[in-house]
RNA sequence: GUGAUUGUAGCUCAGUUGGUUAGAGCACCAGAUUGUGGUUCUGGGGGUCGUGGGUUCGAGCCCCAUCAGUCACCCCA
């Protein structure tokens, strides 16, 4: 064999145990969540057919899915024609010949997916919550990754919008677990669609939200050129820049929209959606960080309705959380009318956010406590056994793999953290003692072994 | 896919207009200290300067190519 540069591919990480605990700590914390507000955990596999995914999530999507070369190309029978299917490869397309199996790019699509293939078994409102992770070949910077987690939580088979109220729900009791200050922004693709109509017919709706997405990275300026360029007229593009002037607290945008859009159909409900989700938490409506966002547009062209995204106050990142009413994806797969809603936590960001706020629990991420010293055959036999009492009794414990100085052994356990070592020599051996010393403290006491198991090893 | 930027010891980084044998801190190993770590002191090991080519009497430094990381755009979690 050669020898190859060990190296692993770009935008995929090693998660050292520290880095485990610490996402397992929020993983936890979102289950948690999840179930308490009656989701049931869903696995589907890494890869999908190729079909399944391709032309869900608009052109750019499509791009970034990673496509798994099929195996037995170099099958001499198929040689003439993988070679000409190669071709239209080269063109851009895509050849289920050469590639059948794609990696899954979202949690929503094979979510779909699964509910087309078995809705006949699965009890309406199906709510299931899925952490899993997804790919996408996009060129890795910071918060952004070619391997990374959602945790995804959606309902599908009810209209009500009462869903949507549950999911800002969840999203505000997570974040508030986790500790970090958020904004879920919320929107209605509805309303969009509203402006579209009135300014210059539905099919123009991606030409616009497109641009004004960008209102607080380039300003109204650049927008308005912009909207010139995809030939809007004065007229559309003054109530456009109406549209994006409305400001305030929640409940005046909404007043200000109902007298921009009050005559058009997907306006009126746009605005009934959003009211009906503000306006659902009653008393504790001051608590959610909830707020309209009119520029909210989502990339994912499948979403229908209320669309809701999330963002740190405290740290500057792309959003951490996203999702969104879709009345018929599973339409995608040949089976209509099942409506959803869901929203997704992308698990890799809000750690980036939880490290960069030094955030995370105390607790979290100790491992050993106990460390045995090993000081010889007969020591260490002893101690052995006292060690296996401990863990019998859930104190976590290791013991020095070798006889060594005290120097080594001190050192190992404090490269570990490890909070507390019992040290039985020679001295101990003879009266029947164990020393328990805490690192933390420097304090040392020497009890009787038999009385190990009383001993307080938490710190 | 487009653009910018960085690659020197295990890690973080110095390294002058190109000039002898490439340095520091931390980490590591050994000793001061044969039953006490975190502080201190002494000594030691460790580098194809990302890789390949070029210019030059001479390249860590200049030029070209290539690979890798980081950041931004697009888009997104």
């Amino acid at each position: 064999m050669t020898k190859v540069k060990a190296g692993i591919p770009q935008g995929t990480r090693d998660f050292s145990a520290e880095v485990v605990k610490k996402r397992d700590y929020i993983v936890n914390t979102i289950k948690t969540v999840f179930e308490l507000y009656g989701f049931q955990p869903l696995e589907t596999p890494a890869m999908e057919n190729l079909e399944t995914l391709m032309g869900k999530y608009g052109e750019e999507g499509d791009r970034l899915i990673f496509k798994i070369l099929n195996n037995g190309l170099d099958n001499p029978a198929k040689h003439q024609q993988v070679k000409e299917d190669f071709e239209k490869v080269l063109e851009g397309k895509s050849v289920k010949s050469i590639t059948e199996r794609a990696l899954r790019y979202d949690l929503t699509i094979p979510f779909a997916r699964y509910v087309s293939m078995n809705h006949g078994q699965l009890t309406f409102p199906f709510k299931r919550y899925q952490v899993q992770p997804v790919w996408r070949a996009d060129r890795p910077q910071k918060g952004r990754y070619r391997e990374f987690f959602q945790c995804d939580v959606d309902i599908v088979g009810s209209y009500s919008l009462l869903n949507e109220v549950e999911l800002s729900n969840i999203y505000a009791t997570v974040f508030k677990k986790l500790g970090l200050a958020v904004e879920i922004k919320i929107n209605s693709r509805k309303l969009l669609q509203a402006l579209a109509e009135i300014c210059g017919g539905a099919e123009k709706m991606m030409d616009i939200t497109i641009a004004i997405d960008k209102l607080d990275k380039i300003g109204i300026e650049k927008v308005k050129e912009e909207l010139e360029q995809k030939n809007l007229t004065k007229d559309q593009i003054a109530i456009i820049e109406k549209y994006l002037s409305i400001s305030g607290t929640s409940n005046e945008k909404l007043e200000d929209i109902k007298s921009l859009f009050g005559n058009n159909d997907n306006g009126k409900k746009g605005i009934e959606e959003i009211e009906f989700v503000l306006n659902y938490q009653d008393g504790n409506q001051n608590e959610l960080p909830l707020s309209i966002d009119l520029t909210l547009a989502r990339g994912l062209n499948y979403y229908t309705g209320i669309i809701l995204e999330v963002k740190s106050t405290e740290v500057q990142m792309g959003s951490i959380g996203g999702g969104g009413r879709y009345d018929d994806l599973t339409g995608l797969f040949g089976v209509p009318n099942i409506p959803g809603v869901g929203i997704s936590f992308g698990l890799d960001r809000i750690y980036d956010v939880i490290e960069e706020l030094n955030k995370f629990p105390e607790e979290v991420g100790t491992g050993t406590q106990v460390l045995f010293f090993n000081l010889g055959d007969v020591e260490c036999k002893k101690a052995f056994g006292l060690m296996q009492q401990l863990r019998d009794n859930n104190i976590r414990c290791e013991i020095y793999h070798e006889q060594a100085k005290f120097d080594k052994q001190f050192k190992y356990a404090e490269k570990k953290k490890i909070g507390f070592v019992v040290i039985i020599g020679s001295e101990e051996l003879k009266s029947g003692n164990c020393s328990i010393k805490n690192l933390l403290t420097g304090e040392q006491q020497t009890i009787s072994s038999s009385s190990i198991l009383k001993y307080n090893f938490h710190q």
